[in-house]
DNA sequence: CAGCCTATCGTTAGTGT
DNA sequence: AACACTAACGATAGGCT
């Protein structure tokens, strides 16, 4: 058995490559965590590997999270005082991140609307959310006034308005009688068409939104 | 120099500790280095220090953002695995909600918009509503917005404003892919899908108000 | 306190099973 | 692929300066 000393340099068999990394891994956490019993302090470690989605991690997901929490609430304040360099080219890198966040993971968008949504059904309530989960409410919320404007618009044939703001019970009786007759949808045993309908629809509410906006 | 073996226990001596500290964290973050250069991977390591405001950190404090922005980029796709098992728990929350609203909600106000939020949630979409039901559905689309617009002003202490507002294409393929994603309904074929969310967070949003109501 | 030294322990590359 | 072995190497506690 014969081991030369290994240089600092990128192992070019892959083989011999895949299981030092397997090995070295390994010994990582667990020097860090020799490192956290035996001084007491808090680290975290992550290794990030190819072809493979979940990184190593130290200690647990959840206690790294925590951990990081920590860590981002210090280096602003410590920053701040520093560089302004720094800091900028901070923020420039976090612009780039999350520019690329929003571009590359529209999909990701959506699977949080449905985990908020999910939460609001259960335990949470619309106090407790942050300040991006109530900006996603209040899209979905305009969404349906929108809806509902351009329904209420098309059944009435006027421009849009507010909706008279009557005493509830009087609103109701009152509409309850007008309105029953009219009906609107034509084909509702087709999903395709109706969803199509929709997209059109929607088409034009943006641009009356835009228009709301603007005066 | 007799070194006995160093047992897995905090060491008890301040300035051993303090001195074991100072090379181990140089050792570990070698050993980063090491492995990230040797096989090619990506790696980061904190190590909070007692007394002390900066962490030491691997990389560079620049690049464990990179980092991290990569590492908090991957849970949610993890998650997305156990969706089967989340969804059919959401169609049983549902369930049960609907149950819920259906023998607690029996004041006289909330009868109606009770019943209205329960058929949208079952067969009916927005595009078949009657006039007051639309007046209804808007009144309370309305007060969720200044819900939410109300708890956006207190947690930025800014006067309100719009919210931002995305282009329409994102705003149509969210609606879809949400509302494909999230079932509750049983007649997918027949039903409108678009407006599946709409019901959704109509029924969210109508229990929130209550609960606000009442406090 | 910060380096340097060195005996000793821990880690791991190479190999075999 | 996963585990076992072991020689060689690297890391480091304790001591010294």
């Amino acid at each position: 058995m014969t081991r030369k000393k290994v240089k600092l340099a990128w192992v070019e068999n892959a083989k011999s490559r895949a299981t030092s990394l397997q090995k070295m891994r390994v010994g990582l956490l667990k020097k860090v965590k020799e490192l956290t019993i035996l001084c007491d302090v808090r680290a975290l470690a992550i290794i990030f590997s190819p072809n493979k989605v979940e990184p190593m991690v130290w200690p647990s997901i959840e206690a790294t999270h925590g951990l990081l929490g920590d860590f981002f609430a210090l280096p602003k304040l410590v920053q701040k005082k520093k560089e302004s360099s720094v800091e900028s080219y901070l923020k420039e890198k976090t612009q780039k991140i999350h520019e690329q966040l929003m571009k590359s993971n529209k999909k990701k968008e959506d699977y949080v609307i449905d985990e908020l949504l999910m939460q609001l059904q259960n335990n949470r309530r619309i106090v407790d959310l942050n300040l991006s989960e109530i900006y996603a409410l209040l899209s979905f919320s305009r969404d349906t006034i929108i809806l509902c404007r351009k329904k209420l618009d098309f059944m009435q044939f006027t421009p849009l308005r507010d909706p008279p703001v009557f005493p509830f019970e009087i609103q109701v009786e009152k509409f309850k009688t007008i309105t029953n007759d009219i009906s609107v949808g034509q084909d509702n045993e087709r999903a395709g068409e109706t969803d199509e309908a929709t997209r059109r629809i929607n088409v034009d509410i943006f641009k009356e939104q835009q228009h709301y906006n603007e005066q």
